[in-house]
DNA sequence: CTCCAGTTGCGTACGTGTATACGTCGCAAG
DNA sequence: CTTGCGACGTATACACGTACGCAACTGGAG
């Protein structure tokens, strides 16, 4: 009558806000789709609902610090700089399956504006790549809007089009066609064109 | 005690997919931000939420159906076919407008695939356009897959932006600088020039 | 007419995120 | 020691989408 903490508050100042996003962490790492409910992880944190709002703003600033953790765990150019469009290529595709994996860092890409440090960060060295090979700074920015803009759109496409039902007609098949990773390579490649060709 | 049907059945048979369709659209074009919820649906209708599930699979396929007929209002493309670019540039741009005045249409577009004939239709209208520019029908096809990816996802970023707070630091205001109208035509710039120089 | 089968609407219930109000603990000031 | 106070956890409750099973109605067959 001790163990099972139906009716009994957990030790006062047990909880912490990293203690809180660790354990989402794991539960989101290791369910397949990603997803994760507030209240199964208050459970496995033996603890009541509610008091995971002391300290995490809702479920989306919680998710959001989760798939900050997660994505830098994954991250990681590792390809030469100077080779900037394989470069960004590789980052672009690496944020895709990334994302395609873990439908839930899709909503919090899609749903709020992502500013932590981290992400910041990864951005700074993504933009430095491309001011590099652009040489205007601004270029670079810009540059670097529109392939994160094309990326998680069609993350977002090629997420939902495995989450349906597998095509039936001509129109499913025709727009299933869209989806593929030589689709989204190709997309890219249009982008990069554009981007390189733009100062002539 | 007959007007206010709180414990009465409503008329047998009184209930049609078209009429729930009909009455979710002008609830969703009414609210500002577009959004529905089943109960409040259900309530216009004088009806039990659970009546509207014979006619409607689920929130998904109601909200996809009124969709389609909220766009085909809007869309209409009314520029000469021959200057394709700006043609696509206007087509987008359009679709653009309309899926950050409604984030429930953006949800829509994000959560599954539509496949609706009307939209088939539109999609269809695009890649002729793309066809006669470009000679090739696959490359048409890419293009417009490309397109259509960078369109709804630069929405979904924009949506994002406008229900955020304003930007309080450096890093925000970056990315709030990636969201302008300006910024979604300088990538969609990027990509149409990828796609015209791509056949040489 | 009666009966049956199918269609349509509804009551109940579950799981979700979370607003609000309340109890409870630890600590510092009097 | 006592008193107050801020930080923390919890109970309750609401609105949401919707699964499930049942009730009421209609149209056709016998």
């Amino acid at each position: 009558m001790d163990d099972s903490r139906s009716t009994a508050r957990a030790r006062w100042g047990g909880l912490t806000r990293e203690a809180v996003i660790e354990a989402a962490t794991t539960l989101v790492d290791r369910s397949g789709d990603g997803e994760l409910s507030i209240r199964a992880l208050a459970a496995t944190l033996d603890v009541s609902p509610m008091a995971l709002y002391r300290h995490v703003a809702d479920k989306h600033d919680l998710m959001a610090a989760v798939v900050d953790q997660l994505w830098a765990e994954r991250w990681e150019p590792g390809l030469p700089r100077t080779e900037w469009r394989a470069w960004i290529i590789d980052a672009a595709d690496r944020q895709r399956r990334f994302l395609v994996e873990k439908p839930a860092a899709l909503r919090v890409y899609l749903e709020q504006p992502v500013v932590s440090a981290a992400a910041m960060e990864r951005m700074g060295a993504c933009i430095e790549v491309l001011r590099a090979a652009l040489g205007d700074d601004d270029r670079a920015h810009r540059a670097y809007a529109a392939v994160h803009t094309y990326t998680v759109g069609f993350a977002a496409f090629e997420a939902a089009r495995s989450s349906a039902h597998e095509p039936v007609d001509d129109a499913e098949r025709e727009l299933a066609a869209f989806v593929s990773p030589a689709q989204f390579e190709t997309g890219l490649g249009y982008l990069l064109d554009g981007i390189s060709s733009a100062g002539q």
